[in-house]
This record gives C-alpha cells, structure tokens and sequence, in this order.
DNA sequence: AACCCTCGCAACCGCACGGCG
DNA sequence: ACGCCGTGCGGTTGCGAGGGT
C-alpha cells in the first residue's frame, strides 16, 4: 500500500539540529564527500533520515551559501524569474549563487508576495489586480508600477497607466516645489520602474541644493527604500543582517580550509 | 507580568522523477 | 516494460521570537 519510507523512522531524532549533529555532519561530508545521504547518518553517527541530514546540508551547512538578507536587485530578479518560472523554486535558485530554493521560498512567500500585493499585483500571475484598496484611494490608480519586464511584454495591462515621463516631469516638478508627498509617492513608483532617480535627483540637484527638507527626505527614502514598501515591516535590512548571522558557526574559517575538490556532489 | 497573536524561518512530508537491474 | 531505490522538489507545518494588549 503506497511506497514505504525512505527510511525507518523509529528511533530517529526530528526536529532542530543541534551544533554537535552540524558538526558531525559537516566533518563527515568534508571527509568522505557524498555518495548515498541514505547511508550519511549511519556512517556520521547520527539519529537521522538521510534526507534530513541532505537537508541539513543543503539548506544550512553548505560552505557557499550567501545567508542574510535579500539585495533590492536580488527581490527584483526573483520577481522577474517567478513571473517565467512560476513556483519552480529549484530552477529560480539555480539563477543564483548560494540561494536555496528553501531560502528563495520563505523570502517568496513571507516578503515578496506582501510586497506584490501592496502595489496591487497578483502574485500568482503578476498581472494587476482588482484591488478594494484602489478603487478607494484615487490616487492609486494613477501610480499603480509595474515591477517585472516580463509583464511589459504583455503589453495591454500597462497602457492605461501615467506615462513614466509624464511621472518623471511631475516629481521633477516637486522636488523643485518641495512638494515632499508627491516626490515620496512618485519616488516608489519610478523606482519600481527601474529610472534612475539618483540621475533625476542630480539633474534637479542645482535648484534644490539649498532644500535640506528634500534633500533628506531622498536620503531617507533611499536608505529605507525597501522597508518603505511594506510599511508593516519595520526590521530593516541591516538590522536582519545582523538576526540572521549565526553566531555559533564559524563559516569563514569554515569556508576557507575547504577543499573545494570535495564538493563535486553540489 | 502574563497572555495572545503574528511573523519568519527551519524542517518535515509526500509525491515525482530518473537511474538501474 | 516493469518495479525498486535514492534523490529532488514544492507545499505545508511547527516553533521560537517579538510585539501588542
């Protein structure tokens, strides 16, 4: 009835990994490579499936994996990837070196998909949607980005929308009326669109030098741009650097008396 | 202080797939 | 062609941390 386990499951731990299982698993694969993960915990001394301990490796114990925080760049691409993709999150990992799927998932499912959702496109399709949200804020419906070049490709969805030069004139214009809310506003939209505002910032620079309330205001949204999309999240991007170094684990040392012959397997 | 809720991440589960005899 | 086996993949769950009440 059904295939039978890929290993016996009585006896084995589950669970979180403890520092000594990563280290026995670590020394063990460095010194032997990988043949059969099946026969990895058995010969590592471990209580685990071999497709834990391949786990374990994949997701956390590899030596090139990048760990912290998403770049904006990094969002951008997953973004671009998951709209030719879908949710085939080995081939979008595979784009990127020392990114899991596991870790490009998580980011997909718990930041990117807010992040969609609050500039009004459908995750799944990457299309525009019907949001309530914008039918009753007037002010949406002229600013509504797009994020991926894939979507341009479509074409229709996209012809109804405020030209971006249009968008890149007005906030021209409001950067040199101080008109900070619209230069915030227009800022997130042109920056989903890839213009280089740093570029428009320069060329206005010379009328607005003087403005410090501007001036700051760009600095501002230039060092939080990315947490200013989701005005929920309020971890920046440093700050999840820090969280997410592991503080037991010296991977440099590690990585660094890695012999890289051993890793034929990855 | 205690409880509840939300969020993010690590890990698990079950199915799919490909290699091999 | 078929079944077995090991591995890969994507969806889902569990849990700890942090914030709110």
């Amino acid at each position: 009835m059904g295939r039978k386990p890929c290993c016996e499951k009585i006896g084995l731990k589950r669970g979180p990994w403890t520092i000594e299982e990563d280290h026995r698993l670590m020394n063990f694969i460095l010194n032997n490579g990988i043949h059969c993960w099946r026969i990895v915990p058995k010969l590592a001394g471990l209580l685990r499936c071999g497709k834990s301990c391949r786990l374990r490796w994949i997701n956390y114990l590899r030596p090139d994996l990048k760990r912290g925080g998403f770049t904006d760049a990094e969002e951008d691409r997953i973004m671009e990837l998951h709209s030719q993709l879908g949710n085939r999150w080995s081939k979008i990992a595979s784009h990127f070196s020392g990114r899991t799927d596991n870790e490009i998932k998580n980011h997909w499912n718990t930041k990117i998909k807010k992040k969609m959702k609050h500039l009004g496109l459908d995750p799944a399709t990457h299309k525009p949607m019907n949001n309530i949200t914008h039918q009753t804020d007037p002010n949406h419906q002229d600013t509504k980005p797009k994020m991926c070049s894939s979507i341009n490709n479509e074409g229709e969805e996209m012809k109804d929308q405020t030209p971006k030069d249009d968008v890149i004139k007005e906030t021209a214009k409001a950067l040199t009326d101080n008109n900070e809310e619209l230069v915030e506003k227009n800022w997130k939209n042109l920056r989903a669109e890839e213009v280089d505002l740093e570029s428009l910032f320069e060329t206005q620079g010379n009328e607005i030098s003087s403005n410090s309330s501007i001036s700051s205001l760009y600095s501002n949204i230039s060092r939080n741009e990315s947490s200013s999309y989701l005005a929920e999240d309020s971890i920046s991007l440093e700050q999840w650097d820090l969280d997410m170094t592991d503080p037991f684990v010296p991977w440099d040392l590690f990585a660094a008396n890695l012999d890289h012959d051993n890793l034929f397997f990855l």
